[in-house]
DNA sequence: AAGTAATTTTAGATAAGTCTAAAAATTGTT
DNA sequence: AACAATTTTTAGACTTATCTAAAATTACTT
């Protein structure tokens, strides 16, 4: 249906509507696709031609609702497979990307849907993003940055905002893993650092963890 | 490493050098590959200016060593998906194959490896087609046409040599599956049909069906 | 062995996706 | 509002993989 580059592009504009609600710019289009501007010029034109964006010249791009539902898809499978690597091959965390990258484009339908069965129809993947259902709904969750809880508050860990290998290995080393509970101890206004509590052993982090990492708050 | 293109024309001509030992010919490539000659006799040159493959103007394409490699392994990862497919999702013989020419080029060696594992090293894919190891070594078998049988000689159904969905609904249609013990009650010499003992069964079956089918011959 | 048929290669063109460099439009500044 | 800085688009070129049509080579046939 779609081409690789396609799919990509149909992606990074979804992600990067999150942050540019008002129109996703060349420029960030080109940074995210790690690509020059005038090649995403090019590619938003071939999209805009099959109603997969909306693109007015100068103006940046929006997906169209079929741009948004191809996008899920591929987002869908990228997740599932995720799992697939982590919960069923051993992989850890921090390995999954780039192969995931590779088998999110595969195409079959079937294909999708069994593996998310076989997986027993997982809501999040490894790395705690919610994994879309076949019709393209998300689950919505409450998450918020752990940058952000109060002294005091606690708070469970759900999510990283930044997926790097580098980032999941200081979190493996230092025992930060998913459905963890994390408290608040102190706040640094200095340097912005926190004190947290988790695994009942007090750890510092500096603000660049604690802007990367997402928790549920514990209501209190 | 290679491209997707590079891949499948190593694949052919892996395929082809068992029928045409003497020099894979630029038509029969063609052919297999479903593209015109003038598109084969592009890709050669430059699959020989990798060192993939031996190639002499007019006279046809070896794999190289490297070549006969890399095709293996892009054979190992095809069976492996097929199997996968089949034990874990729920496919059905005839309905693997697409997918798994796309999965066949997914690049990664652990996950390879660690599929193979998590399968428990089948040996054989769902068509009987033998699954080569990480060191690209075949499990020879003595398999033979079913169409080559003698008359009174039995054999286990072992693979099939046209994988087509059509022939595999047709003998699914006649629960001939792998596995299975074959007799030849009768062979009709006017028209090379046979008459076949099956599950407690007799059924005739044409010559077309006999020469796709393999068996393992049973010492008798 | 010479001529015809078939196969294979070359030459030039096309499409997708990318690039650089230059032009055009927008945005920011005073 | 005018100029400078930034962003975006256009124009033209390159690569990969393909195609058609023509030329070259090999194979077949008598």
């Amino acid at each position: 249906m779609f081409s690789l580059s396609e799919e990509n592009y149909l992606k990074a504009i979804f992600h990067l509507e999150r942050k540019y609600a008002g129109g996703v710019s060349t420029n960030a289009l080109a940074e995210e696709m790690e690509t020059k501007a005038s090649s995403v010029t090019d590619m938003v034109k071939k999209l805009s031609e099959k109603d997969l964006v909306k693109y007015r010249k100068y103006q940046g791009v929006h997906l169209s609702e079929k741009g948004k539902r191809t996008a899920i898809e591929v987002i869908r499978k990228h997740r599932l497979w995720e799992v697939f690597l982590v919960e069923k091959l051993n992989f850890s965390w921090d390995e999954v990307h780039d192969i995931a990258e590779q088998l999110e484009h595969i195409k079959s339908e079937k294909l999708t849907d069994e593996l998310d069965k076989f997986l027993g129809h997982p809501k999040r993947d490894p790395h705690g993003d919610p994994i879309p259902d076949g019709d393209g709904n998300f689950r919505i969750s409450n998450k918020m940055l752990l940058a952000d809880l109060e002294e005091g508050q606690a708070g469970i860990c759900v999510g990283v905002k930044d997926s790097s290998t580098e980032f999941l290995r200081y979190l493996d080393k230092n025992e930060i893993t998913l459905g963890k509970a994390i408290k608040i101890v102190q706040r640094e206004e200095y340097d912005e650092s926190l004190l947290i509590k988790i695994n009942d052993k007090d750890l510092r982090i500096s603000k660049t963890i604690s802007k990367n990492l997402f928790v549920k708050p514990i209501e209190s």
